[in-house]
Formats: C-alpha cells, structure tokens, sequence
DNA sequence: GCGACAG
DNA sequence: ATCTTGTCGC
C-alpha cells in the first residue's frame, strides 16, 4: 500500500473522529484517548510550506466556511488558498471545539495542491481541559505538526508580562503546575496570544515558529490570512 | 453547588 | 464566531 508517500492531501483522513456516536460525552472520552497520542517534541524539518486555517460563519451560523491557506516558510508568499462551506453540524460547546470545526478544516486541507510541513491553527494545541484543543486534534488525526494560536485563554494560569513584543511567560495548569502553552506579546503593547503546541512541536518551538512568522500585525501571518478569508473580511 | 468557558 | 459606526491612538 501507499504508505510512504504522504505528501498529498488525498492522504487526510477521512474522519477526524472515527466512530464518534456523537454525544458529549463520549467526545470527550475520545479526547482523552487522542491526547495520548500527541507527540511534543520537534519533528517539522525541513519547513518548507505551512499553512494556516481558520473557520467561519454565515447565515446565522447555520454555514460553517473554512480557510486553508499555504504558503512559502522563507518568503511568506501566499502559494494557495481554499475556502469550503459546508452546513454546521453541532453547536459550539466549549472544550469541544474541534468536533464543531474540524470536518470542514480537513476538508479545506485536501484543496491545497500539497501538504504543509507545519500548520497553524486559530484555537489551542494542549492548553486545553483534556490536551485536546483544535490544534492537537487536528495533528494527531492528520500526522502533520501543528501549532494553536488563541486570542484568549481557555484554560490555565499565568504569571505578569512584559509590555514588549517578544515577552512571554508559561501558561500552566492551575492546580498541577504542569506548562501547558505559552502567553506571548507579539506585537508591543498588544493583548497577548496563547500559544500551544499541538502536535509534532515542543512547547519551546512554538512561541519561536510563531514569531518568526509575525510581521506587521498581531496574528502569525497563517492565521491571519486564513482568519480574513474565513471570515469574509475578505473575498474569494 | 457556583463559576468559567477556544471559536 | 457573529451582530455593528465611528472613533481614538500608534
């Protein structure tokens, strides 16, 4: 079988979760199970391509519309860019956002001519209730290494930061102090992301990788661009 | 039991 | 996330 080569979207899995029978509950059993399964140490070499995604709503959120966009790791160019719409298929229901936004996200990825070495995704990595956020769910079903860009936290506590772009501080785990993610100013003066690895990336690199993407605004450059197209801010 | 709660 | 205009500040 074609096992080997894995450099085509046709090589996404089909499902980002295999015989979920859709309660809440055991969702959140197959988080638990799919969090073992997240791997943190570096392995996204050489970074060639990366890609961004985001997702967004129309019609009273009855459309779900996802971005997908890659783009070159040196020059940043945007070398292509999907939009999908599909009918949503649950409510937003927090801790569980990845079952909510996943199909239309994988759906997005097969667009792309090739696969990305590395992706961003809008939402958390393992700084999540069960280290399961969008961003590791997303790595660990698809193989790829994955960050989580968060505007806000979902989870965990933090000690001040500084007012510089570049200053970070660990985000933890309230009652274990276990680091989960990192709260990094990246732009001076600017509400701080909450940056977590989601798969296939140590909890050091990821507030690195997302700075050497940042150029002029808040967000990393792949989230930004996918934000806007999901969002319709934009066209396409 | 009472909050908190990515997008 | 989305509904929404102008406005203050770097």
């Amino acid at each position: 079988m074609p096992t080997g080569s894995s450099s085509l979207p046709a090589s996404l899995p089909a499902s980002a979760f295999e015989g979920w029978d859709g309660s809440t509950a055991q969702a959140r059993e197959l988080q638990l199970a799919l969090a073992r399964r997240v791997c943190l140490e570096d392995d996204f070499v050489p970074l060639r391509r990366v890609a961004g995604v985001d997702v967004g709503f129309e019609e009273g959120g009855t459309i779900t519309r996802a971005a997908a966009l890659l783009l070159d790791a040196e020059s940043l160019q945007v070398l292509a860019s999907r939009l999908v719409r599909q009918p949503t298929s649950m409510p937003y229901v927090p801790g569980l956002l990845s079952f909510r936004e996943l199909p239309a996200v994988l759906e997005a990825l097969r667009g792309l001519p090739e696969l990305p070495d590395l992706i961003f995704s809008d939402g958390h990595g393992i700084a999540h209730p069960r280290r399961l956020g969008i961003a590791a769910h997303l790595g660990v079903v698809t193989g790829l290494p994955t960050i989580g860009v968060a505007k806000t936290i979902l989870t965990g506590v933090h000690a001040e930061l500084g007012e510089e772009r570049g200053a970070r501080v660990d985000l933890c785990e309230r009652r274990t102090g276990e680091v989960i993610g990192s709260v990094l100013r990246s732009k001076t003066r600017v509400r701080p992301l909450i940056v977590s690895p989601g798969h296939r990336v140590s909890l050091a690199s990821a507030p690195e990788l997302v700075m050497r993407f940042v150029t002029r605004y808040r967000l990393p450059e792949p989230t930004r661009l996918a934000d806007r197209l999901a969002s319709r801010r934009d066209e396409a």
